[in-house]
DNA sequence: ACCGTTAATCGTAGATGAACGATAAGACAT
DNA sequence: ATGTCTTATCGTTCATCTACGATTAACGGT
């Protein structure tokens, strides 16, 4: 499947700084509701904003803030999708976390050099 | 002068669920100013504090904040030496952050290990 | 057209964060 | 003991975060 899972493609603020940019991101990721939230669209491939609104002890416009706050750091995608939104988690960005943590690390054990 | 660079062992929080202690470490990262320090750290492999304060556009009291909180975070750690202190990074504590995303994305390519 | 459902947004209250200057604590030198 | 240097802490101000209930906007079903 896959067909339209998700929304195109994250406009992706131009930071240049990796600093900035790791910071931003770590930011987004500095709380466990919003760890949670990942967690759970990373399991689910996708699913619209009530499941996770159900997943968690919060109230609906907590979670949607939540939301916000990880959308708009690229993290997660939402696609309208009739009555309710379908959202994804976006893994390249995630990932870019690890990538921005490796260049600061020389990454795990055996490095090259 | 590299003989007890840094002090023996963190205490490391017993935080239990990776979650929050995911959301912990992203909280201690979620700020430019503390990555630069990371950064700075990793670059030197030691240096006292009044180096990363001239390193920094910030008050000597703000950067001291900035320690603390990475210090309590485990990411870094300071050993009293003499009339100043040795910060230095803990590269495995910083791996851990590394450990922790992996675990919720399937890594990046390859997923072996 | 009228509801019910879904999710974002608004408005607000309380907690936390970030920055600074000033002050305090410790180590070393004189 | 006095003074200097280094770093942590205090106290304050302003901004941002977190949470909630209430409201709004958009869609579907009837």
């Amino acid at each position: 499947m896959t067909p339209r899972a998700c929304p195109p493609a994250p406009p992706v603020d131009p930071t240049a700084d990796p600093d900035e940019e790791l910071a931003r991101l770590a930011t987004a990721m500095g709380h466990p509701a919003r760890i949670r939230i990942l967690r759970f669209l990373l399991d689910r491939r996708e699913c619209f904003a009530g499941a996770i609104v159900d997943h968690l002890p919060l109230a609906q416009s907590t979670v949607s803030q939540h939301l916000k706050v990880l959308r708009e750091a690229g993290l997660i995608r939402g696609e309208v999708d009739g009555l309710h939104i379908c959202y994804c988690a976006d893994e390249e960005r995630i990932r870019r976390v690890g990538e921005l943590l490796d260049d600061m690390v020389p990454l795990a054990a055996g490095d090259a050099r």
